[in-house]
DNA sequence: TCAACTAGTTTGTACTACAAACCTGAGGAG
DNA sequence: CTCCTCAGGTTTGTAGTACAAACTAGTTGA
């Protein structure tokens, strides 16, 4: 049983590419339409729609649907534990990143 | 048809994190036996084990399997490949990341 | 002789990401 | 009207895979 280190496990909800990079795009604004994210992730509509209910159902980030010019329009932002998480992830990442240049001192 | 910016398309071989960890451990050390990486990767023997195989049959590191002591001993080291890709990748996260506090100027 | 340990490998399954198919309402074109 | 196509999504089927648990094989000790 070798002590896992707890501090760099990695919620493989967050780390997953496209997830990361909503939740990564998502903490740089406010909020961020279906459309806007679209194009900033590259993901196809189909995996965008499916990921973001993911997050949803986790708790973190909160959609809205209206319309606006009678078109569709969902619209994202992260919740304040989104928020919290993503931030500590890409923390998490750093961390084991700098595992990699430890040669400090002696 | 969204332009996918290519520059940050993770590979998930890469990225997932049993191999991420695996791979920037490495990274930092010209070679690791399986003892040590799984004591600092934190995984169990059987997925240390399955990793290592798919790490190797991509080429991004090479095994060598001796008896030290009597006992079997597994000793892991990147490839040429396989230290490229993993400084890559960690250059990928960070532009993904950077994405996040975009507003410089204007 | 047999129990327990070290150092791994193999296997079965439960999950899940993705592509492709589908849905729904709004404009045109004729 | 009726048919098309488009925008903006959602649902679904399947192929792939990460993990835990079971297994293997050689060593040491009692």
């Amino acid at each position: 049983m070798p002590e896992p280190n707890q501090e760099l496990v990695l919620d493989r909800l967050i780390h997953e590419p496209g997830r990361l990079a909503i939740l990564t795009v998502l903490s740089s604004v406010k909020s961020a339409d279906f459309v806007f994210l679209q194009r900033t992730t590259g993901l196809t509509k189909g995996n965008l729609s499916s990921h973001l209910t993911k997050l949803e159902e986790a708790g973190l980030v909160q959609i809205e649907k209206r319309f606006v010019l009678k078109k569709p329009n969902t619209s994202v932002e992260l919740t304040k534990v989104g928020r919290k998480r993503i931030a500590e992830h890409w923390s998490r990442l750093d961390r084991l990143k700098n595992l990699a240049q430890p040669h400090p001192q002696e």
